[in-house]
RNA sequence: GGGCGUUUAGCUCAGAUGGGAGAGCGCUUCCCUUACAAGGAAGAGGCCGGCGGUUCGAGUCCGUCAACGCCCA
């Protein structure tokens, strides 16, 4: 293969397109290429299949990504399992609307016409998630990737439904739940978005039935159109107000209806008169009341959100329109008090827009008693252990005030219920297959139950599925449990707490041992991205615009565990030019050394000399404590760590020190060049999870063979830090500091003489500081008399030739500054060391370190004094 | 009402186990030095939300108050 040199610049777009596939046809995305590793899979929180991806997609692979790639490097056989969701919903909806574009609607095409158009809108488009995925670099395995609606998935599906029927745990039930009149279906929790609405509370008297007067009890509702399926009034057993009317029977206004006046603990008695209106079809709250007071439900509002027969007069009236006439005819009759402005929260459903209505309905509901349990025990146990710990709390807290779950929805959409309809006696059989006959009178005539499941029932089986239970496959055996789920904490108690109970319930073990809670991301103001706002980032169009590499990057830098991460395009761009820093570093290697000389592994000099040392020390000691904090998932330290040491200890010094010497034929330019390769080569392996086509980019034009993808993770050997290193940076910063505040620029060569009394000068210094500072030094003794410009003084008096040039009130101010400073600090020290209680009761070594500072501050005060003194002489 | 989180530089945020306040961006000044001006160098800027406590020592631990945010009811 000819070798292409690297362009000048580095342009995303290019590298991006190229590596995707090769790492995809390598098959290293599968744990395959490591048939000996230990094995290590994450199974994706599956996107919906209707969707795109957005920005919280993008941070979610990023974390994922990243963690699969370095296990990857380290031998690992890994698998990260990717995959879509049916989303029975949202999906149902995307296609209702494009029937409606045509003219059509599902109920025209009938059920199964309909559910044949979805199948095809999801061949037609929902490849678009997988695109994009691959434009992030998600390095999935695609040979396995997995639909909650397969065939497989499916048989999970029936498989769990139909055990936990036979465990008892899921039964058909009547009770409240939340029903979107507008999709007409049950809906779940996550699917009711609460907001505040400017209602009003209106205040009714229910006469008594036995009083003359019209006297009454006073109510107040913010829904008075329910109270025509009112079948109690209910008050708190120790309000003294009402405590003697308990018992009594009222006549409900409109409708005529008697009914008993109750008492019940869980009436609000600072709400409203502290007596309420018990409408048991159509609010949980009074649903539980009435159960435990033995009233009688009576729905009044219909499905589709009309009023039913029941309501009498206002049958057929839209529940808003019912309201009004409601509130009117209790006006006419005398029994409305008055009406209050009131702010309340309305549940809306979240797809349809359309307020909620809570009713009563025949639902399926999986019991969740006995789940709840192992659940718990098996994050109190740390089998699964949340990231940040703290998150247990509110999974617990969740936890512990389950209700029962409502799987069944009223769609097309789904894995339909494996249940089947006797008409004739109305037998319910639940089997894996449809049954020949009915169980009870042994008709053959079985309609199957129309409705689907919840997509977070499929969902909650995601780890186990996807690997091929119920099948005992080898995928199961070897990756389940999975190692580590990484999803955001608002879907918790929706999935994760799920997919642990039905881990347990099935297999035994929780389907993973690690849970990474990451935040949302927000806009740059902290608000939450949405549509109304306009502020919501396209993940494309920031790869488009920056590459992938710099959106990752960013992201993960900015993600500290469990946090929210404000999100900033200024972010992606500093990324991005960190991509052209560590390219331009790349082109420099490569001037010096042949292109793909440097070895995968290994490599490293065995006796490099102070400049190499000192990396390789630091490299060493920077690649130590990034691993343990990757290991612990805080990648956001973990890359802002290596971010800064490549950037100020590599490119801005090891670099620069590595000119002079390459440029030189002294022995050291050896071990320079080699230093040069191999650190760049192990930052791009360190950096490579996190930006992967840039590194694999600049890997291959640096390394002699092989895919940076599956190359071995970093061992750096142990290396002493040599001496002298940190004593010449803060020479060269002072003498930088000299030139900035007298402005002589760096092109004017400066001559100095060196006091060194200590004897701690190196030899190498002097090549280093003529090339970084471009000062000419030469020992000798301190050069008395003027035209010298004392600057340095820790560790060794440096005099600068100056002839005149400097400003002496300038130079009077730098070092005033710097000896108020140094003065404040011996304060600090003398102050801590003459107090004999810190001086008996700290550990000697702070109160040896305390010391050591008090003695440099009173030296470096001296110093400073002198020169200032020194200054005076030569006049102001 | 219950639970949780946040409060550190102009902005957005890091600061394990208590012991010399940090990064990115922004700002000021200088420099187009042969990897990179998408760059380099120097620099300014902080009673670490308030109060109280524990401790020789608190940004860090405890209590309390305040503001903001999220979740649940």
């Amino acid at each position: 293969m000819t070798y292409l040199p690297l362009e000048g610049s580095y342009h995303p777009r290019s590298v991006e397109s190229r590596w995707y596939p090769i790492w995809e046809e390598s098959g290293t995305f599968r744990p395959e290429f490591h048939p000996e590793g230990e094995a290590f899979c994450i199974v994706i929180p599956p996107p919906n299949v209707t969707g795109v991806l957005h920005i919280g997609h993008a941070l979610d692979h990023s974390i994922q990504d990243a963690i699969i790639r370095r296990k990857r490097m380290q031998g690992y056989s890994t698998l990260w399992l990717p995959g879509t969701d049916h989303a029975g919903i949202a999906t149902q909806m995307v296609v209702e609307r494009e029937l409606a574009a045509e003219g059509l609607t599902r109920q025209g095409l009938g059920r199964d016409a309909f559910v044949d158009q979805v199948w095809d809108w999801k061949r037609r488009s929902g490849g678009a998630i997988t695109r994009q995925m691959r434009a992030l670099g998600d390095s999935c395995d695609w040979s396995r990737e997995r639909f909650t609606m397969d065939e497989g998935l499916s048989a999970a599906v029936r498989e769990v439904f139909v055990s936990l029927y036979e465990r008892g745990y899921i039964y058909r039930g009547h009770r409240i739940i939340n029903w979107s009149p507008g999709l007409m279906t049950a809906i779940s929790d996550i699917e009711v978005n609460y907001k505040e609405v400017e209602g009003s509370l209106v205040y009714i008297t229910y006469p008594f039935v036995d009083a003359e007067d019209g006297s009454g009890i006073q109510v107040a509702t913010t829904r008075p159109e329910t109270m025509l399926g009112d079948t109690g009034v209910a008050v708190h057993p120790d309000d003294e107000r009402y405590s003697a009317w308990i018992g009594r029977t009222v006549r409900l206004p409109l409708v005529g209806r008697e009914i008993p006046i109750v008492a019940d603990a869980a009436v609000d008695p600072d709400f409203g008169t502290g007596a309420v209106k018990v409408t048991p079809a159509h609010d949980p709250l009074d649903h539980e009341i009435s159960i435990r007071t033995g009233l009688a439900p009576l729905q009044v509002i219909g499905e589709d959100g009309r009023m039913k027969a029941a309501a009498g007069d206002f049958a057929g009236l839209d529940r808003f329109e019912a309201r009004t006439e409601v509130i009117e005819a209790l006006r006419k009759g005398g029994y409305l008090d008055r009406i209050e402005d009131h702010l309340h929260t309305v549940g809306h459903c979240s797809r349809s827009g359309v307020p909620i209505e809570m009713l009563l309905s025949n639902q399926w509901f999986v019991r969740v008693e006995e789940l709840v349990g192992p659940a718990m025990d098996a994050v109190r146990v740390d089998q699964a252990r949340f990231v940040p710990k703290r998150w247990e709390r509110n999974y617990f807290h969740w936890m512990e005030n389950l209700q029962d779950w409502c799987i069944s929805r009223q769609l097309w959409w789904g894995h339909r219920i494996p249940a089947w309809h006797c008409p004739a006696d109305g037998q319910i059989m639940v089997d894996r297959a449809r049954p020949a006959q009915c169980s009870q009178c042994g008709s053959g005539d079985l309609k199957p139950d129309e409705d689907v499941l919840d997509t977070w029932f499929s969902s909650a089986l995601w780890p186990l599925s996807t690997l091929g239970w119920p099948e005992p496959t080898d995928d199961l055996s070897r990756f389940y449990p999975t190692q580590v789920l990484v999803t955001g904490y608002d879907i918790i108690f929706f999935w994760v707490a799920r997919m642990l109970k039905m881990g347990l319930e099935f297999v035994g073990e929780a389907p993973f041992s690690e849970i990474v809670i990451h935040g949302l991301v927000r806009a740059s103001d902290g608000r939450k991205m949405s549509k109304s706002l306009n502020n919501i980032v396209d993940p494309i169009e920031m790869i488009e615009q920056y590459g992938a590499d710099a959106l990752r990057l960013s992201l993960l830098q900015a993600a500290s565990p469990g946090h929210d991460v404000p999100f900033d395009v200024k972010w992606v761009d500093a990324s991005r030019r960190f991509g052209n820093k560590l390219w331009n570093a790349t082109r420099f290697a490569l001037i010096h050394l042949p292109p793909r000389s440097v070895p995968a592994a290994g490599g490293y000099p065995e006796d490099p000399g102070p400049v190499a040392g000192w990396v390789l020390a630091r490299l060493g000691e920077v690649a130590e404590r990034f691993d343990r904090l990757y290991d612990q998932h805080r990648l956001a330290d973990a890359f802002s760590l290596l971010y800064n040491f490549a950037w100020s200890d590599v490119f801005d010094w090891y670099l620069e020190m590595a000119k002079p010497v390459l440029a030189s034929d002294s022995p050291e330019a050896e071990s320079v060049r080699q230093t040069l390769g191999v650190v760049l080569r192990d930052l791009l392996k360190l950096f490579h999870p996190a930006i992967p086509f840039v590194t694999e980019e600049l890997y291959s034009h640096l390394v002699e063979e092989g895919l940076l993808i599956v190359a071995p993770w970093p061992k750096v050997p142990d290396y002493q830090l040599p001496e002298g290193m940190e004593a010449l940076q803060e020479i060269i910063r002072g003498l930088r500091g000299f030139r900035s505040s007298h402005g002589l620029p760096i092109s004017q060569a400066l001559r100095a003489v060196v006091h060194d009394p200590s004897g701690v000068w190196q030899e190498w210094w002097d090549t280093q500081l003529s090339f970084l500072a471009n000062v000419e030094v030469e020992l000798g003794a301190p050069p008395s008399g003027p035209g010298y410009q004392r600057a340095i003084t820790e560790p060794v008096e440096i005099h600068i030739a100056v002839q005149g040039v400097i400003d002496t009130e300038v130079e009077r101010e730098r070092l005033s500054r710097r000896l108020q400073k140094v003065r404040s600090e011996l304060q600090k020290s003398a102050a801590k060391l003459s107090n004999p209680a810190f001086r008996s009761r700290a550990p000697q070594e702070v109160v040896d370190r305390e010391e050591e500072k008090l003695a440099e501050a009173r030296s470096r005060i001296e110093q400073l004094e002198d020169q200032l003194q020194g200054l005076g002489g030569c006049g102001k």
